[in-house]
DNA sequence: TATTACATACAAACATGTATGTATGTAAAT
DNA sequence: ATTTACATACATACATGTTTGTATGTAATA
């Protein structure tokens, strides 16, 4: 038995979290014993619990490394003024969500995790309200930038920002939830982007 | 221990089905014991497993009960031929959807455990993918409608009834989810019809 | 030396599926 | 109409296994 340096034990906790999302993947949160996730880290379950209080506890760790950066992203992509205009930011905001699901096979597998392997209940309801109260920040954030569309006469028909804002954001949660279930990316995926585009259209001038 | 005539064996079969809803729904799926269930029905396990082969088989009960009238609902608002325009019927079919669920709670509550309270792993992958299957259905059944919606001049826009009937199906899908999860009914529940009419009226001439 | 980051051992609880027991329904024979 | 044989619809008992959390041991770091 060899204690590790703080650089060491860290890496042992990131591989417990990478572990862990093998093995929910496969099993699902519920049916995944901390039994498996030591094996499949390399590490007894006493490691676990040195780092973990409980699987839990192991789930947030998961959720937090791939959900954190994606909220960040979002203010930079929607509200930062640049060159494009307000469509385009959001059409840039929905792809480059779809575009980090493509090429990060961590975010890809925790998405699935979090929307087919796991039960909301006892504790983990409250990840749920946490969702529902970051989508109301989403929502906020595309009404403001549909907003400045209106203001630059890009938007087509007489809807209000608010409710183009509502629409974009259930087909997107839509378009999130079906892709996630197109595990063999063969369905959905291939068109994911084309349908932002034609969604973006609908509502352009 | 009293031997039933076949109609009280399918009541006490129907009471199972009921109990297994009720804990479902509080605990999750997976962290359910037969046994919790057995005692919400007031039957014990031996009875279950008379019934049942295993907790799958009586999820797989719970989840036909409802999605089965479902589906065949769906074909005869969108198909058949009446005195309402095809947007109309399509916005007909989505709100029915919407008030089943707000007028039947065994299907309200039936829609929350499938979606937030049971992990799609081994045997139960299968049912993902016959849900994804039922989508294309639908999918097909509004693109059909759009196109008639488009030989009657009706869309606005240049956009495909393909296009239009996969945005809406994305929308939808993301519109029950949200209303799922809206728990306590007090976020998007009471304004989820209005949205579904503003979606329709975002591509009526 | 004290603390840390684990590994190992212990204690307890729970859950599943199956075997067996039992009372009653049902159909057929008398 | 009564009796019998069988099947049914459960209840109860049995057998087995798994899992969790915690206590304790241990080597290395700080």
């Amino acid at each position: 038995m060899v204690r590790k340096t703080k650089e060491d034990a860290e890496l042992t906790r990131q591989r417990i979290i990478d572990a862990a999302r093998d093995v929910f993947l496969v099993r699902g949160v519920s049916r995944t014993s901390m039994e498996q996730v030591a094996t499949q880290a390399g590490v007894t379950r006493g490691a676990i619990y040195w780092h973990f209080n409980n699987k839990t506890d192991l789930l947030y760790a998961l959720r937090d490394r791939v959900f954190l950066p994606l909220i960040d992203r979002m203010d930079d992509t929607l509200l930062v003024e640049g060159s494009t205009d307000p469509l385009t930011r959001i059409e840039n905001f929905l792809s480059g969500t779809i575009k980090v699901l493509n090429d990060s096979i961590e975010t890809r597998q925790t998405y699935e995790i979090m929307m087919l392997k796991c039960e909301y209940v006892d504790e983990f309801e409250a990840v749920l309200r946490q969702m529902i109260s970051t989508c109301s920040g989403i929502i906020e954030n595309v009404r403001l930038t549909y907003e400045r569309a209106q203001v630059k006469g890009l938007l087509a028909g007489d809807l209000t920002p608010a409710e183009l804002a509502m629409d974009t954001h259930l087909f997107f949660s839509g378009l999130l939830h079906m892709w996630v279930k197109d595990i063999e990316g063969t369905q959905l995926r291939p068109h994911a982007l084309a349908m932002i585009k034609t969604h973006i259209n609908l509502r352009r001038k």
